[in-house]
DNA sequence: CTTGATCCTCACGTTGGCGTGAGGATCTAG
DNA sequence: CTAGATCCTCACGCCAACGTGAGGATCAAG
């Protein structure tokens, strides 16, 4: 299978796909002109590293933790891989989280302005600052 | 306030809070002697900018939604801005929870392989593709 | 008055995951 | 055989949120 294929099938661009070969992330054969030549697996495993790095990992983790997927041998440090990544994902969604329900919070307060304009002054303070308690 | 108080109580860096003001993230008045002045509420505002960061808006972005703190009128695009951005922190949160879900997956076959190296050949099909159904 | 901590303004450096030509070879359908 | 699509290798560009000095002024305490 040649890039260009395997760029639409992965949903990634063909600059991408060279890159991950460049970081070591998945290895190409060549045709004798020098063409890459990817086997149907190649689709998955770019599925894969897509979902790392879109939840922020580097290359350079993704590279420690693709090996896992040939051989499913847990090694300690590989393990130990696998939970670090998985909390630091956890305490990214815990961010985006507070960032939502915050978001979320405003715009409840934009709601009650929209049905009463005048009336929501009193609510001021909480958007202000909702986390810390009155200072006095 | 001076800026390395704010610094310290907001939990950034000096070099950041200059930045922000920069970007016109915060407004700080000057001493005489051109040093910077900040009201208490900064801290709460710096945190709320930090949230915000933190779930992957630009600056740009969070320059569009801060005058809602301070007015709580919500103009009609005021209210798609704060929604768009919801949404896309839920596209994030989604895409973080489906890589937490995955890692967590490849834990399990770790643990698996651990308590028994030899059993767990079944479940190669499953780390190599779990997304797709077998294809013949 | 001095000294150490804090502040100021430039202004260049960093990091990562690609985008985007330049310039040229290769493939494939008609 | 030819033309358009696809591929190749450099190699510079980009963007955002700061980090990191350089070189100098200011402040607060003894």
């Amino acid at each position: 299978m040649r890039i260009g294929k395997v760029a639409e099938r992965a949903g990634v661009s063909v600059r991408a796909l060279r890159y991950y070969e460049e970081q070591g992330l998945v290895i190409a054969d060549r045709s004798p002109s020098g063409h890459r030549q990817y086997p149907e697996s190649a689709v998955e495993r770019v599925k894969f590293i897509q979902l790392l790095y879109a939840a922020g990992l580097t290359s350079k983790a993704i590279l420690q933790i693709l090996p896992f997927l040939g051989t499913l041998i847990a090694t300690p440090q590989m393990t130990r891989r696998l939970t670090d990544e998985r909390a630091r994902i956890r305490v990214k969604i815990d961010a985006l989280t507070r960032a939502h329900d915050r978001l979320e919070e405003l715009i409840r307060l934009a709601a009650e302005y929209e049905n009463s304009p005048a009336t929501c002054s009193a609510s001021a303070d909480v958007a202000a600052s909702h986390t810390s308690p009155p200072r006095h």
